[in-house]
RNA sequence: CCGCCCUUAGCUCAGACUGGUAGAGCAGUCGACUGUAGAUCGACUUGCCCCCCGUUCAAAUCGGGGAGGGCGGACCA
């Protein structure tokens, strides 16, 4: 796989195509970044973006992971204390799912954003933009309720940390977009250059194939779900026969979030998938490509419950270090 | 600083005028049916009614005080 095929594969969108491509060329060495808020547990969620910055590293690219403290601190995730140690149990949980120890660089907000010329470019970033557009492109992470003054710095500090880390590319989950799309924007008129993006996509929530999975509600996957845990999400995931699924009754998009799974999750990681089935269902069968396991969901070679066994047992693969390395670190 | 509105189940809210310790929808859980899930049936669960004080035999409900949230006005030095 080339460098240009290993930064843009499963990625939901790249902005822009030429820019990437441009990276692509000469990709070893650049540097590459995804802030995280501090959480004590991955779930999917962030393993999707790792998957990403794990193509980026066989790339040759240097991965940056922000540990944005100062943005949890914003965000009232706790104290800087609570926040920290959040912070290194995330930390180890990504070297355990994978991550180049070598090629991965781990840094936390409060190194640099609270420095004299960061905080006076911020200011400075305050008076370029209004408002109304920091808010939207906040909206999406925010969701909730009315605005505060911490919720316009946020993204404005996301803009200043793309040029304060030295990056070539800023890499985040499609909810990522208006913030890159506001630091594309104004990083020019600071005086500083535009750096490209790469947004993943955002696997539908499991339980019904609407909308979003979300930590905060449904069912999510974690690094501290245990093997049983696992197949019982799994199994009670939503899962339709096909790719395309029907939109509900009320007329809200779905998704297959088993196939989606599979495609972000499990082919990306895996050369070739073993689906286990009694030879009463007809025997094992084997994958190196998803579109070959979605096609035959679809025409019905395979059933959605060995589909699902199988899922569950790669997840759980996928899993299993960063849940013991979690463990440990809990004793 | 002043005024108005809101706070009840995980969520959206009804109930308050006419006191008798609480309801709906959605969500959730469990069965049935499907070799998964969903859909569809069937059953079930859930509450410091924001807090404190008072009136009363009895307060989610009435009175007073307070907290949190929302909206508006004024000031324009």
């Amino acid at each position: 796989m080339d460098a240009y095929e290993l930064l843009t594969r499963n990625a939901e969108e790249v902005v822009t195509d030429e820019e990437v491509r441009d990276l692509a060329e000469d990709a070893a060495g650049k540097r590459a970044y995804v802030g995280y808020e501090p959480s004590g547990v991955l779930h999917l969620g962030h393993l999707l973006t790792a998957n990403k910055l794990i193509d980026l590293q066989e790339a040759g690219m240097e991965v940056v992971i922000l540990l944005a403290d100062v943005h949890a601190y914003l965000n009232e995730k706790g104290s800087f204390e609570d926040i920290r140690e959040t912070a290194e149990q995330m930390k180890a949980q990504f070297l355990a799912y994978g991550l180049d120890e070598e090629l991965t660089e781990f840094v936390y907000g409060s190194e640099f954003q609270l420095e004299d010329d960061y905080t006076l470019d911020l200011h400075h970033l305050e008076r370029e933009t209004t408002m109304n557009r920091a808010q939207r492109a906040m909206a999406e992470i925010q969701g909730d309720e009315t605005a505060k003054v911490s919720h316009l710095v946020y993204p404005l500090m996301q803009t200043l940390d793309i040029e304060y880390l030295d990056l070539d590319l800023a890499v985040g989950g499609l909810d990522q977009r208006k913030v890159h799309m506001l630091a594309r924007e104004k990083l020019p008129e600071l005086d500083y250059e535009v750096r490209p993006a790469i947004h993943t996509p955002i696997v539908a929530n499991l339980t019904d194939g609407e909308g979003k999975m979300s930590s905060s509600e449904g069912i999510t996957i974690s690094m501290e779900d245990s093997t049983d845990e696992l197949e019982d999400k799994v199994n009670s995931a939503y899962c339709p026969p096909t790719r395309d699924p029907e939109p509900s009754e009320d007329g809200t998009e779905r998704e297959n979030p088993v196939l989606e799974l599979f495609e972000y999750h499990v082919f990306p990681r895996f050369d070739e998938i073993v689906v286990e089935r009694p030879e009463k269902y007809g025997g094992d069968l084997t994958y190196d490509d998803y579109e070959d396991l979605a096609a035959d969901l679809e025409s019905g070679d395979l059933h959605p419950a060995d589909a699902k066994g199988t899922l569950a047992t790669y997840l759980d693969e996928l899993i299993a270090p960063g849940r013991e390395k979690l463990y440990e670190l809990r004793d």
